[in-house]
This record gives C-alpha cells, structure tokens and sequence, in this order.
DNA sequence: TGTACGGATGTTACCGCTAACAAACGAGGC
DNA sequence: GCCTCGTTTGTTAGCGGTAACATCCGTACA
C-alpha cells in the first residue's frame, strides 16, 4: 500500500544496525565502528553522540557480521570426552572462567572419547572457524593430526603431556601432568605402607587412566610386589556403582588382596561404600586409594587417600595460553611448542 | 614479483571457498552451496563433480558466511547457574545430545545464580545471534524479560514451570517439574514415617531451592508438625563439606532432631558422612531424605532416600521444543505457550 | 604566508555465502 | 511447428560489519 516503506531500523531481525546508529548519530557507519571498539581514535564529541544514538537504539553490534569482515569470531572451539565426568567439567570450568572476560566464547564439543568421533566433532567446530582450538589429550587420529597441522590457529592439548620425540612433525603444545608419574606414587606409596598384595581397579580405559596403571605398574616391579592377577581392567564408564561391583569381583576371586588403587574416585567411593556393607575394616584389612580427589573425597569414611589433579587449573592455563596465541602479531607460538607441567599431589588421608 | 598472482585457493584462513570449488567443479557457486545443501536440486552429474570438487579442495562452508546470509546462525544460547552443579551439567548434557544430531551448536553461558549476570550473559550471548534461548528458571531481571519478550526466536525456560496467570504479558515455554510438590512430597514421607521433630537444611538458596522447602514447610503444616526452629538455611553453595557441617551445627542445636530433609544430595551425603563418624545410627536415630538422586546415592551406606528429578529429560524436552520452534515456518509458539511437567519420583530407600 | 604533518572522518571494496529472480533448456500438448 | 511449463543453472545484490586507503582539517614550522 504505502510506497517505498521507509524503514527506521533496517537489519531482518529488527535489531538495529549500524547504519542506523550512524544515520541517528550524523556520523559514518565506520565512525560508528570505531567508536564502540576504540574510543580514543574519535573526538570526544563524536563518541557521546554515538553512544548516545546507540543505547538509545539498543544496538548491539552484530557478532556474526563482525567475524565475517574481521576474520575473527571470538569463539574458542573445546572438546572434552564428556559432560558427565567431572574431571572435564573442572576442565571446562577453568577455560570458561578464563575465556569469558576476554569475551570468547567457548563452543563445546562432546567426543565421547572416541578419536574418531573427535575428528567428527572437530571438523563441524571448524566450520565455525573458531579463533582456537583446546583439545583433551593427546590420543588423536591421522586425520585429526592433518586437520591440526593444516591451521593457522593456535591449539592446546590438556590433561597430559607431550613426550620426548613425540609428534615431531607437529609441534604441539601441551598442558597438563604426568599421568605415569601419578600412578607411579599411589603404587609406591602403597608399597611404602607395606602392603603385599595391591590391586587395581580401573574403568574408561582411555589412554590417561592407562597411563595411570602404567605407573602403578612401574611402581610396584621396582617394589618386586606386582602380580598382575590383581589388575582388573573393565572398558566400562566409571561410577560409585561400577567400584562396589569391582569391589565384590575382587575380594572374591583374591581375598588376600591388601590394598587397592582405584582408578577415579568414583570408583573409590563405591568400593569404600561397599567395604563399609561387608563390614571389611579400611584401612586395616584393605587399603584404599582413589585418583583425582574429587568432590566429597575428603569427607568420605575414612577420608579417602587420592591423588589432586589440577584440572581446573589445567583449563585456566590453556586458556591462557590460547589467548596468549590468538593475540599476538605474528603466530610465533607454532614453532614454539611449550609444555607446561602442572603436576599432582597424593593426598595421604585415612584409607591407607 | 609476479604479475598478479594467481592464488588456487582463496579466503583469507587459506581455506578453500565456496567459489574455488565452483571453479574446480566448473559451474557457479550457487549450484556449489545448492549441491551441498539440497542435493536433490541439481542433477546427479553436477552434483557428482561439485563432491569431487569439495571433497579434493577439503571445502568447508564458512559458517559465518552461511550465517549472515541466511540469518540462520545454526546456534543455541543455553544458560545455566553453574557447571559445578551436576543438575545443570545432566541438563546441559540433555541439550546437547539432542541439539547436536541436528546440527546446532550450544552455546554455553554460566550466570553464577544471579539474575544481573543472566542478563549481562544473555545479552553477550545476542551478539552471537543464536537461533533459540535455554534459560533455568524464571527469576530474570525486568530487563531480561524486555529483551526476552522484544526477541524473534523461541525461547525455553527450565527446570520450573509457569503458575497460573504468571506473566501473562509475555508468554512463556517452560519444561520442568514442580519444585513444590517434590519438596512436599519428602515432608509428607518423613511425616508418614511417624517422624516427629522433622528439620531441615538447604544451601544454594535459588528460587528453586526455596520452593522445594515452602513444599517441605507445607506438608508439615499439614501433618501438624512444622517447627521453624529446624529450619537451617544458608546461602553458600551446597557440598559434601557443608552437609557435614550443618548436621553437626543442627544436631548441636537441636538434639532432639528424628528427621532431616537435605535440599540436595551432597548436601545429604555430606550429612550421612558425618552420621557414620558420630556414631549416629541412620535410619533408628535420624532419618535423612536428600534431593535430586545424584550418582551414588543409590550406593550410600545406607542407601539414601531421595527425590529423582528428570533434569536430562528437561533438556532433551527443552531442545525438541526449541527444534521445533525454530524450524517451523510461522512462528507460532510465541502464541502458543507450553507447560511440560516432567513430574519426579520419591525414591524411598534406607535412610528414612 | 606557504607547506608539511598528524589526527579525525569518510569512501571503497570486500569477507563468503545465500535469497530471489532471470535465463536457458528440453519435453510435452495442441 | 509453436507455445507453455517445469527443471536446472546462472546472475545480481545484498547480509552487517571492518581493513585499507583517501580526504579533510587545523596547526606548527620555516
């Protein structure tokens, strides 16, 4: 009916756009620009009366348009194995506390802890064009390797470490603690206590908690107390339920087992629980110890004697420094591979 | 040096584009982005060069471009309270495994429980023009409820569900269950159970929270049995730690204490904890009810008695409506509000 | 008084993709 | 044989910003 509809505010979601504000503000769309991201590049005047017309017009700037144009999103692509396990939730919370404030914004990937789901999951991030990547481990397929090596954008690898050698085609740059070494204290401290007959428990075999049991291993030869009918290996998630169920399998099959290593503590709580429901003193019969002191580990009965890893200071780190690489002029941080090492702490408690 | 260099493969990230595989496969770029997203539109043998094409150029669309064109960002804005708080995290997980086949990407925000941050959060998340909103609860701030109600895109509340008449100037889909009847439920069971100086203790204290102790408060008025004096409320976030705290802090005052409701499991195991050092025999001496049957509860020593809540469930349910609104041609959800009560279940075990 | 210079602003040309419309083409109907 | 129609493909014109360069202006200096 009316002709040629003049339109206030253009853009298709109604919202305003810049041109507006540069039209409701007597300035240029580029003004416009440059007076939100960097005022003191524009008169004193000229940033009041665009700020004025912009908070007047509710404008909020465009983040997909400005990514297009600017070649950056402020979107940091993270792929962790699962929602459930709180060990990545810990991770996830350090990078997200650390990302936020420098206004990226994580885009979470779950893997499932398959690399081949990974590589999946990394491609479709990749269409996103993250400005970096943050990946859990180091267990990656050749595809996801060639992916990696094609970016220019930095990427970090947590929760474990790169090795002498290793990768030396794609220099990589990892956050994260010895899982080996870790292992390798529970089973010495547990030797050190004097016991004889130490099992393992382990479940969610990914390559970390191998490492873990790896250690352990390594611990109790160098003690000359290994036997490994006492391992118990399960691809199964753990659980509380998962470690009672173990529990039982152990103690039925090796009844003089005289200390445990549990993989996480999940796993840990539920053999204690069930240790408690056999009436089995701990640690006097059974010597018990956890991985990861998660939540309640120190209030459980007795306390639990675990290992601390620092997961969420492993997401602060990568985070920054990711930031750290996506800042910087010139990518200087591809030849430059780091490896920092946060460590762990065995957590000495009341089970063992 | 060279004159005009011819550059094989263009975009600025070294990525191939959408006009490099039209060229690779000699036709347009339309056909390329018609090829790859509607198949059925371009003839077999077209489509057959355009694969080829993008497969050996290693195309991937440019979202961003995609996004800006079509409006269409494929993203999802999912706000929660938290990610230390396994609720949050297994709503989180509900979302994501039913967005993700679908092509979406979360986009997750953490508000710390206030309403100021869920507006600063919400509207750094606007930017990013997601195509849907996933919000926890219903206590926003007057003006995230302004830029609620001025959006064009579906939005969800969670994890509560809308009262009679409540906001009737502003629509409003939500997906959860009846903090209230859950919380009566436990304080008629304790009751039921011939209980009769009945407290409780609740940490966390979000909405949420506090309708599930006015449910409590309201069976035991109903029952006769409501004593103020055992209330203990406390705004710090709920734990293991704090459990065992408040139950020593309420048995100290309160010796007399035959039943206690826990607002949450931690909080519950944490108190069960301390039962076992105290010597205090659990259910003879104290019965002790917690909320929201986390993982392990099953596995307490005794098994604890607690409230299942469906806060998976909410989040598939949230995203499928979200899908939906999103997808439809009109959109007519905003008329059209929804209530999905996805109901509880007291899981009566052996602490009460 | 002419000129070189630095800061403030505007202009132009995209970023990589897609909606909408236009054109080209072959098949079938009369 | 001409016309209509449906299918396949191409063309044009943006989406809403920003990089890079151009222009304008007042000022300090010779």
């Amino acid at each position: 009916m009316t002709a040629t509809p003049r339109k206030p505010r253009s853009s298709r979601s109604g919202r305003a756009t810049m041109a507006d504000v540069a039209a409701a503000a007597g300035v240029s769309a580029m003004t416009v620009s440059r007076a939100l991201r960097r005022p003191d590049t524009v008169s004193e005047e000229v940033r009041a009366r665009v700020d004025e017309a912009s908070r007047r017009l509710g404008f909020v700037p465009s983040r997909v348009a400005s990514a297009l144009a600017s070649a950056r999103t402020m979107t940091v692509a993270v792929l962790i194995p699962s929602l459930t396990n709180a060990v990545f939730i810990d991770l996830l919370a350090g990078v997200q506390e650390t990302l936020s404030p420098q206004g990226y914004q994580p885009l979470v990937g779950i893997t499932g802890y398959g690399p081949e789901a990974e590589e999946r999951v990394l491609r479709t991030q990749l269409a996103h064009d993250p400005d970096g990547v943050i990946l859990s481990g180091l267990d990656h397929t050749p595809g996801t390797w060639d992916l990696l090596r094609g970016l220019t954008i930095p990427v970090i690898h947590t929760m474990d470490l790169t090795a002498e050698g290793e990768h030396s085609d794609c220099p990589v740059q990892t956050v994260g603690f010895s899982q080996f070494d870790a292992g390798y204290a529970v089973g010495a401290h547990l030797a050190a206590r004097g016991r004889r007959r130490i099992g393992l428990i382990a479940g969610q075999l990914d390559p970390r908690t191998r490492q873990r049991c790896d250690g352990w291993r390594q611990a109790l030869r160098d003690a000359g107390r290994h036997d490994p009918a006492l391992e118990l290996m399960v691809p199964d998630a753990t659980s509380v339920a998962l470690g009672a169920e173990l529990l039982e399998r152990t103690l039925a099959t090796h009844p003089d087992t005289d200390a445990l290593f549990l993989c996480n503590d999940d796993l840990a709580q539920g053999a204690l629980f069930q240790c408690a429901r056999l009436g089995i003193p701990v640690p006097e019969r059974l010597a018990v110890a956890g991985f990861n002191d998660l939540a309640g580990a120190a209030w459980t009965v007795p306390p639990l004697t675990t290992v601390a890893t620092p997961r969420r200071a492993i997401g602060v780190e990568a985070a920054r420094l990711l930031i750290a690489g996506m800042t910087e002029r010139t990518p200087k941080s591809r030849e430059n591979p780091r490896r920092v090492d946060l460590g762990f702490r065995l957590m000495v408690r009341e089970t063992t």
